[in-house]
DNA sequence: CCGACGTCCTGCTAGC
DNA sequence: TGCTAGCAGGACGTCG
C-alpha cells in the first residue's frame, strides 16, 4: 500500500510525537504479522526511550536509546499512528505502545502484510535492509540507472518495482513516472535508449517529490501518522484513471497487467518500441 | 543467474 | 437484494 511518499509522511508525523518519549507498556493483540512479533521483544523494550524516527525506502526505523531499533513496514494496509490514550482503538490494531505522556504508538494492519521487527543495533538493521535495497530516488545516478535499465530484459514496470534498483517506488508512482517520461510500462529495458532511461530517472524524482509535498496518496486505507489523508491522488495522470481521457492528449487511458500488477498508461503518450532494440553484446550464433 | 509467478491476508465492489 | 469472484498500493520464496 504505502509507497515512499506515504511512508515519509508517516515518519514526519510520528517523529515529533515519539522522539524523547519512553515506552511504559506494550500490548500485543496479534503475533502473526508477516514477521512474527517475538514476545521477548516486549520485555526488552519497556523503559526504553525513542531517539529518532527515520525512513529507508518503504521501511520505518525507530531508534531506541539502548541503540536497538524497531523496523516497521506498512505492507499494503499498515498504519502507524500516535494517538491519545482516550482515542478508540480500531480493529486490527496489532501493537500498541503506551508512551509516558498519555499517548500511544499504534500499529494497525488489516491485511497483515506489514510487520514490526526488533533489531539489536544499527549493524543488524543494515544487514537486513542493505542487501535488498538500492539507492533512494534522489541518490540515483542517471547514468548508472540508465545502464541498469538497458542491461535488463524485464519490462520498465518490473524494473521500477524492483526495490534494489530504485528503493521506495511502488505501483502508483511507477505508473505515474512512466507517464511523465512518456514510456510504455511493457517496454523492456533493452528497448530503452539512454536518453529515455535518464528521463525516467528524473520523472521518478519529480513525482516522488510532488507526492511528498502533498502528503502522499490516499486511495483507501492509507493515512498519515496523525490520521490525516494524503492529497496526491487528485494529481494522478494515469493511476486509476483507466477509461478516462489523458490530461495531455485526451486519448483514453488503458490498464493492462504487467509484472503481475495493474499498469495504467496512455496509449498515445506512452507508445512502445520507440527505440530499436539495442544490439546484443554477444549475438547468439545461428545454427 | 535472471525473470515470472504464487502466496501471505482481509475487505470491498463490480457484476450477475 | 444477495451472493461471489476478483482485485487491491508489497515483498519474498520457489520454480523454470
Amino acid at each position: 500500500m504505502p509507497e515512499l511518499p506515504e511512508v515519509e509522511t508517516v515518519v514526519r508525523d510520528v517523529r515529533p510525537e515519539l522522539v524523547g518519549r519512553t515506552v511504559r507498556a506494550i500490548s500485543v493483540s496479534r503475533l502473526s504479522l508477516r514477521r512474527p512479533w517475538q514476545p521477548a521483544w516486549t520485555d526488552r523494550l519497556i523503559g526504553l526511550r525513542f531517539l529518532a524516527v527515520r525512513r529507508r525506502a518503504k521501511w520505518i526505523l525507530l531508534d531506541l536509546d539502548d541503540s536497538s531499533r524497531l523496523v516497521c513496514h506498512l505492507g499494503m494496509t499498515g498504519q502507524l499512528t500516535v494517538e491519545a490514550d482516550s482515542s478508540p482503538v480500531k480493529d486490527h490494531t496489532h501493537l500498541n505502545f503506551q508512551l509516558d505522556n498519555a499517548r500511544q504508538l499504534r500499529f494497525r494492519d488489516v491485511r497483515r502484510f506489514g510487520s514490526v521487527e526488533w533489531f539489536a543495533d544499527e549493524t543488524a538493521v543494515l544487514a537486513f535492509l542493505g542487501e535488498r535495497l538500492g539507492p533512494e530516488p534522489w541518490e540515483l545516478e542517471p547514468k548508472e540507472f540508465a545502464d541498469t535499465v538497458r542491461r535488463s530484459g524485464r519490462s520498465l514496470k518490473a524494473i521500477l518495482l524492483d526495490q534494489s534498483v530504485a528503493a521506495g517506488v511502488g505501483n502508483i508512482y511507477a505508473d505515474e513516472a512512466l507517464h511523465r517520461a512518456g514510456l510504455h510500462p511493457e517496454q523492456t529495458g533493452q528497448q530503452t535508449s539512454t536518453a529515455q532511461a535518464e528521463r525516467l530517472c528524473r520523472a521518478i524524482v519529480e513525482v516522488i517529490d510532488h507526492a511528498i509535498a502533498l502528503r502522499g496518496s490516499t486511495i483507501r486505507d492509507y493515512i498519515g501518522g496523525s490520521g490525516l489523508r494524503g492529497g496526491f491522488q487528485d494529481e494522478f495522470r494515469v493511476y486509476g484513471r483507466d477509461g478516462q481521457p489523458c490530461l495531455k492528449c485526451q486519448k483514453v487511458i488503458e490498464v493492462v497487467r504487467v509484472a503481475g500488477r495493474s499498469s495504467h498508461f496512455c496509449p498515445a503518450c506512452q507508445s512502445r518500441h520507440r527505440q530499436p532494440a539495442r544490439p546484443q553484446r554477444r549475438p547468439r550464433q545461428r545454427p
